[in-house]
DNA sequence: CTATATTAGTAACACGCGTTAGTAACACGT
DNA sequence: ACGTGTTACTAACGCGTGTTACTAATATAG
């Protein structure tokens, strides 16, 4: 393997120094008198050899392992159509390099969720992790919290302590569906982004609701589906839903990734977008503006979300503690041409 | 922060043994002597205090990281776009998994490559590492071949010594673009995915041309467009293209993502597909056969060239010389209805 | 000229673990 | 009774680092 090691003995010696010196140089300890000649005869030494210093002894000395877990918690199947994954893992990454930190990635499977990520805590792996999509039925969650792990959710998990940072998605969904609305739908439906015992898909729903009460539109739960985070679960919801009275003149798809199959459903009825339907999306994928027609949707702040979370978490392993328990990020409703009210190009916006 | 740490000395004292005796028997270390009774009080002890090795301190006297990296090497802006990276994680994870190991992902700018992940390998942070996407221009993998550190691209280098595993570019641009042929296409237009520095997108050209030369058709200079991973640059080079003669009856975008943009252009042009312009796309993300018209494209094993690369890793790291240097996974048109000969479904493979 | 403070550096411990070499107790064959 | 195995364990070292307590040398003050 690997030829041999370089310690800091090594640097030691080659700079004629104790190794304490090489550390107290290095680690530009204050209020410690060295002189500027031994400090560069070190700092030379040091470069000249290539030192590097050993993650994991420097890990056990000062229990800091330098690292950070962010723990997805959706099974295998969501991973994959997560539109967002990628934007979030740039913003975590990018935010960690300005601390030297570094991002270790897991997945859990809901089954054995315990065990995974709380060995990885136990184990001094991480210093702090960003959870992302909570779940009530997390009992691991319950063991962080007692020990008061350095722990931010991408998500919020109602009655606990946890910080939190997410999109405001009940305003969010308010946007879009009042924005349906305000082009004179009545007959408006939604597909969520995913099952109800995900807070997102639950409150981007209570925002639906919300916004028709504010107009004294009816609630019809014919005009109500679960999406599944993919575009099949789309397809087949909305395939099955213009089977059935009401036909709806407009519908909310709480993610983009869902509204596609949704889409290519109303296309394979023979309906028109937007004329017979129209469509509102949730999330703003960069494919979205090239559709066609192009998807009105919401505006996530995938990158801000990633920034704040570790600027969070990052506050918590330092041991500061943050101002607020919950960081809300607005959205944008992005008006194309899919709601039948947009601008004539794609290639805008 | 955390309460207090428990040590293997505070089991062998709760089991009333030695330290030794509980890394023995924790390890199932082969050959060693210690009664069933003895072993069942200090697996009983260890779960009953909740014991979990300091990964570290095992880390520093094994020199096992048990994690491995995965680099990417594209810029901020590619990395969004990337519609494959969910998958490669997942495939990733899920392999580390089985060996117990964990993933570290890091991105590199082009700028400051050397230092960035070189520190992780010094460092002892990793045992091993992948990376996508590699660049000719890129010196620190110089050190890291003199190394011998196990070492994975996703991607190949000519003229490296490097283990890689890759999808068959070349042999899967040329079933695409034999399928437009034996349509009876002869103005074929190529939108690359990427510049051709990159060798997927090189080789993807080179399918292209060969099929081209094979059926006697001349390469037209004028048909041929580079792209850049996002849709936009679909977009704009379709939209240039199509400002020229000749027109293309057909064109084959490299990239599924790119095609999503110069689909739009096409639409927006007023050009229909497949009439006008028939379209086969490349890489299968999940979107595309929910567009409209379903995309034809070319289906990449994208979970496979994980499990694949990990495997070839994980060999690596256990000393074992993988039998071949270079695995090339073949892809799989998928015919749908933007090439003009499809099924008529959506809701199909 | 002696007492004290400052400068420049070092020896030695601790972090938590895996592992090698060694020991004590006991059984067994002669 | 005595050597030889075998069983069941343990003492002690080393991994590479950060840090605390200490020392030796020099400067400063009274």
């Amino acid at each position: 393997m690997s030829a041999k090691r370089i310690t800091s003995s090594d640097v030691a010696k080659q700079a004629g120094v104790s190794r304490t010196t090489v550390s107290l140089v290095l680690n530009d300890v204050e209020g410690i008198q060295i002189s500027d000649e031994t400090r560069s005869r070190v700092i030379r030494a040091a470069k000249q050899l290539g030192y590097v210093p050993d993650a994991a002894a420097q890990a056990l000395v000062s229990r800091k392992a330098q690292s950070i877990g962010l723990i997805l918690t959706r099974n295998p199947h969501h991973i994959s159509s997560d539109a967002f994954l990628n934007q979030i893992l740039d913003g975590l990454i990018t935010a960690a390099h300005e601390h030297s930190i570094r991002l270790l990635i897991d997945i859990v499977e809901v089954e054995h969720q315990q065990k995974a990520y709380l060995e990885l805590v136990r184990a001094n792996r991480i210093d702090g992790l960003i959870l992302s999509g909570p779940r009530f039925d997390d009992e691991a969650l319950l063991s962080l919290q007692a020990d008061q792990f350095p722990t931010v959710l991408m998500g919020q998990l109602p009655d606990t302590d946890f910080f939190s940072v997410d999109i405001d998605n009940f305003s969010a969904a308010q946007q879009a569906v009042e924005h349906l609305v305000k082009l004179g739908h009545e007959k408006i439906a939604c597909i969520t982004n995913a099952a109800l015992s995900y807070t997102a898909a639950a409150d981007r729903m209570s925002g639906y609701r919300e916004t028709l009460a504010t107009h004294d539109i009816p609630y019809d739960e014919a005009l109500v589906r679960y999406g599944d985070f993919n575009p099949e679960s789309g397809y087949q919801q909305m395939k099955d839903m213009l089977l059935q009275e009401p036909l709806p003149s407009a519908v909310f798809v709480a993610s983009d990734v869902v509204a596609i199959g949704a889409k290519a459903a109303i296309v394979e009825a023979g309906f028109n977008i937007p004329g017979d339907v129209a469509m509102v999306g949730f999330d703003d994928i960069p494919l979205a503006r090239y559709l066609d027609p192009p998807l009105t949707t919401v505006r996530l702040p995938a990158s801000e979300l990633a920034t704040r979370a570790s600027q969070v978490l990052i506050q918590l392993i330092q041991g500061k503690k943050p101002k607020k328990k919950l960081v809300l990020l607005d959205s944008q409703l992005v008006v194309r041409r899919s709601c039948g009210a947009g601008m004539p190009s794609a290639g805008q916006s």
